[in-house]
DNA sequence: CTCGATTTGGAATATATTTTCTATTCTGCT
DNA sequence: AGCAGAATAGAAAATATATTCCAAATCGAG
């Protein structure tokens, strides 16, 4: 039985449920209610655990998941679990194909970066706790100066949030390793230091932050997931994790997350 | 071997995560990686999936789990499926969530800025002409050496492309004015302009294209709208709308095609 | 360069889960 | 009450998934 009829969105799915749920015999109701009470567990459980949930046998269930219209549990199951992760089929491999081909027009290619920055940025959504960006804005509005540090990669971020804060009249400096100079005695105390730092994680960076903190001054870090090295020092750290292509990633999320700090800073400290 | 040992947190588990993660050989590494930046994944897949995710075999991520302290990956899946009870991060009824009753909190603004980063990304898509993409890259592809200015907010686009031009050994050449030093000599016959510049435009970039269409150099340029001012030259030109919220722009949509541009001239060149 | 130790890939095995099948129990009707 | 038809429970078969094992490859020290 093939029936490619099944819903395929959550949408369509409590429709179904709903417009079938008045006619059901006693156990295939249970099931319905079961279900509409607990849609978020068909994702994690096993047709067994449902059933005992709702309080019948997993055979009950199994016609239950067929009367909604699919193939059978698994397959039910595939539509919850994907409209959970949000369905990025892996980018990695497809841009990795894309390159390999090379017959990739520039189009597509930026078809691919749009679509890799479209799901980056509903991640990152996803991945911000705010009680971290709200301490992290709270720690900037108070800093005397901030200091911005971002090399190489995280370069281009470092320096839209020194440009945005110097339009918001917030005092920052970006250092920069131009001309060797080193200028890391211009931080003071009373001052934060906001670090930006991905993979491949800058030793300068990094040098910077454990001086910095060494001094007893506050670091804010912007890094990429959880295994970055700044998690070792007692910063407050917003973890973004971008798709990325090879070296390069689009930054698409990152510079969202960076301009709404910025942005959230300067209004807070005018106040 | 069963070690009740594991991780019993999530909390835990990242801090596991981070102590084991530098003294990890490669293909577990790949684990530790994947894993921190997709967390949410481990409680609806298979190992399969994770494993192939991670771009490992199967083995090696059953490895990682029992490093982390696991008996195998069911007992890891576990732990995540039941911190997953409830509230599953839906993106668009969080986010209207967040818009409206968070109004003034730093996640609404990220929330905003997110949502203007996604509608500029699909605008962009929309926006640029396949012909103009592919002229662009076929002439910055064929540079002897491409030149790269954009200031102020554009900066940070014009730092970024340089850094990727420099990753695939693209001969590039970030123009800027530190110390007032002016560059336009280094520019000469067969070389391209990539000027990157927004509203307001900077001068100092439209002086530059100017000097360089006078040397009768190949101008490429990154701006927004078609009233920019450097239009009047001819240079080919991909224009970018993006959406703006409030003083400021995310600028996702801009280094989206920044990206994808330098990635297509980089593959274009090594060909 | 060689040896020993560690790490890896892939197939083989064990386990869990889904799905189907059938005897049995209900339900509604005459 | 007795019958026909649908619904159900439970067990058995089929499938998918997790886990282990071992030979081959890789890495590092001497």
């Amino acid at each position: 039985m093939s029936e490619g009829g099944g819903p395929t969105t959550i949408k369509a799915f409590e429709e179904r449920l709903l417009e079938v749920a008045e006619r059901l015999p006693k156990r295939l109701r249970q099931c319905a209610e079961y279900v509409a009470a607990n849609k978020d567990r068909i994702a994690v459980s096993t047709v067994a655990e449902m059933a005992e949930g709702a309080g019948v046998q997993p055979s009950a269930f199994m016609r239950f998941c067929q009367i909604m219209g699919f193939s059978g549990f698994s397959e039910m199951q595939k539509l919850f679990r994907e409209s959970f992760v949000g369905g990025w089929p892996d980018y990695t491999t497809r841009l990795q194909h894309l390159r390999e081909k090379a017959e990739g027009s520039p189009s597509a290619l930026l078809a691919e970066f749009v679509e890799a920055g479209r799901t980056s940025l509903e991640n990152l959504f996803k991945t911000i706790e705010p009680q971290s960006l709200e301490q992290a804005v709270q720690v900037l509005a108070d800093a005397q100066m901030i200091h911005i540090i971002g090399l190489r990669r995280s370069f281009p971020v470092a320096s839209y949030m020194a440009y945005a804060f110097e339009k918001m009249d917030v005092p920052a400096m970006l250092h920069s390793t131009v001309g060797r100079l080193d200028n890391r005695n211009a931080i003071r105390s009373g001052d934060v230091l906001l670090a930006i730092t991905f993979s491949p994680y800058s030793a300068e960076t990094i040098e910077l932050v454990e001086a910095a903190q060494a001094r007893g001054i506050q670091v804010v870090a912007l890094t990429d997931t959880i295994v970055s090295p700044l998690r070792k020092y007692e910063a407050i750290t917003l973890s973004v994790s971008e798709v990325d292509f090879g070296a390069f990633r689009s930054l698409s999320a990152t510079l969202c997350l960076a301009i709404a700090l910025s942005v959230a800073v300067g209004t807070r400290r005018s106040l």
